[in-house]
DNA sequence: ATGAAAGCGCTAACAT
DNA sequence: ATGTTAGCGCTTTCAT
């Protein structure tokens, strides 16, 4: 036989009964001191630490797991209401999480809240910690009021992690969430190669005053001026989200300026653009790149009036929030960077 | 509070205590059924087989992992070196579920083989069987030889999938890889949107005489077909992987058709591909679309040469094949289907 | 052929 | 404040 090699590697992993042996102290104390339980001398607890750094100490899952089995800890998750169609693939993701950490210790409870109201979500995180979640996955929109409960509750030993629209400036242990401002650079890189005869660019989101609107729109000028293609944005329109602002603008920028080539619509409503575009239909093709997979969208790959979609995984933002508490709480792992995002893909029709 | 919904759901799983009552015998009697382990009466093994799917029993992993921590089960992986590309990403993905199930009673076994001999493949089969694996993650091409062995694992109760490249008509348990075809139509769609005025189509494969390769051009051609835009393949030119060969094929056919447009690289040599349509560098862009990620792509699409790049998401590949592998052998959870496709991903440069 | 029991690493209740 | 011990569900060894 030829140039097969070989690799084993045997991971002896230290227990805490060997670390109870070096600090001459019971496996009940080490426990105590590993999980952060009261009723241990400082000093014992400062010996028992370093030398559980020293070892290089990691819980075993599996033990801890059924130990759990009875009582299994409590995973709080708040999100809009499942009807939503990108927060029902999210929960997909979470569900598929939780499929494989099944037998492994855990238990969800969703507390689905309006991302409108902020007394909402604060209400939510409280009754969480209230009911003795050991964490809690967090995603509702940003706010003052929001942001002192999350402190409040990490405060109160509660990791949180916020996922899909973070909150900035708490101490959330991450963020999982789509990479904003590289979508809008991809979506102008894709309209570049679409675009060829027709140059002039309109841009659809919101509203400005929305970080997350006004980061792709910044990514897609960015990547214009970075590159030497002659792309030029003709007007950024914000239709906040209603289907008649957003398509009496467009319809005005369209008849305004019948040589507009492709329409990014970054955030916004997507059927209102669709429809402005079939009602000024010219000679030439308007080219439409988009943002997720909203039926609306699907459709209009179908119709062949949007051209690329670029998705941000929502499936895979459940799945790996969940895994990253998991990780966080029962292994004490915490996440390699503050912020993680999922992946960011581009759909045509035949990906479907 | 408002309509803040809840959801909470408790699942008693059955043990193997349950059904050892149930069926009046002993937990060691129920587990040597379960592990069908010899030494216990038909009848009573058919009786206790009963009750278990009568009960729906499904293991605890968690307590399997504990027992299994000191002896833990050994998964055989074969595939080929390490220094491929495309290889080592999916060896990531292992990796990353083995990191997963690192406390849940497994441990791995590499072997690499190259690729050509099958003799090699078969030998690493009967090692890994001979050491006592509890499964097989294989991907070797295919031959008599090899399917004949996979069979004869099988048998002798070792589950095998196979991974990135079938072995078609054998006993193992699926497949896990890309959907060829599928990103062969990708592949007509996207040249579709990015050629425009030279509609002559080159397609590059290794050989016809691999299925493979034929699949993806028939997911192209097919496309074709059942759209109505105007493409046209002129060629499939069959380069071996062969620098030269496809080089020269390349070069005499867009010598003869000044007016190709486009060129789909299936697969074979890109680097022959991207000197060609320098060498022949006319008034209108060749467009390009390829498959993979290798080096040579992206520095493709870093100059500009190759528009999009349809990839298979390797990772994934690993990580999925191992887990599967897991959860049949330690869940005793079937695939869902014979044949898992991994995602297939559109890459432009500013994907990177 | 079958039963009994020890042990895997951790938690939690009880004892000291 | 700290030690002791009985599980958690499964595997495995030793008895019967």
């Amino acid at each position: 036989m030829c140039p097969s090699t070989k690799s084993e590697v045997i991971i002896m992993n230290t227990t805490i009964r060997q670390i109870a042996e070096q600090a001459g102290v019971s496996r009940g104390t080490v426990d105590r001191v590993l999980n952060d339980r009261p009723g241990v001398k400082p000093l014992v607890r400062d010996k028992i630490k370093k030398i559980a750094a020293q070892l290089n100490y990691a819980p075993n899952v599996a033990a801890k797991a059924l130990a759990y089995s009875k009582k299994p800890a409590l995973f709080g998750i708040i999100m809009p209401p499942e009807d939503i169609s990108f927060f029902e693939e999210i929960r997909e993701g979470i569900q598929a999480a939780a499929e494989e950490l099944k037998d492994l210790g855990i238990r969800l409870q969703y507390l689905y809240v309006n991302n409108k109201e902020p007394e909402e979500g604060v209400a939510a995180i409280q009754e969480l910690v209230a009911a003795g979640v050991a964490g809690i996955m967090f995603s509702v929109m940003d706010d003052a009021l929001i942001r002192e409960n999350i402190n409040k509750a990490v405060d109160q030993g509660v990791p949180v992690i916020t996922f899909n629209s973070d909150v900035e400036n708490t101490r959330r242990i991450c963020f999982v969430g789509q990479d904003l401002y590289k979508s809008g650079r991809m979506a102008a890189g894709l309209m570049s190669r679409v675009v060829t005869t027709h140059p002039k660019i309109l841009i659809v989101i919101g509203s400005m005053r929305f970080q997350a609107h006004r980061t792709r729109v910044n990514g897609f000028k960015d990547w214009l001026t970075d590159s030497d293609a002659n792309l030029e944005v003709m007007q950024v329109i914000e239709g906040y989200d209603r289907y008649d602002d957003t398509l009496m603008q467009i319809n005005h920028a369209l008849s305004l300026n019948p040589d507009i080539g492709g329409i990014y619509m970054a955030t916004g409503h997507v059927g209102a653009c669709m429809d402005a575009i079939k009602q000024n239909a010219g000679e030439h093709k308007i080219h439409v790149v988009c943002n997720d997979l909203m039926p609306e969208v699907e459709q209009g790959l179908r119709e062949g009036i949007i051209d690329f979609t670029i998705v941000q995984s929502p499936y895979q933002q459940g799945y790996r929030t969940l895994r990253t508490l998991y990780e966080y709480i029962f292994k004490g792992k915490s996440p390699e960077s503050e912020y993680i995002f999922s992946d960011t893909h581009i759909k045509i029709l035949e990906s479907l």
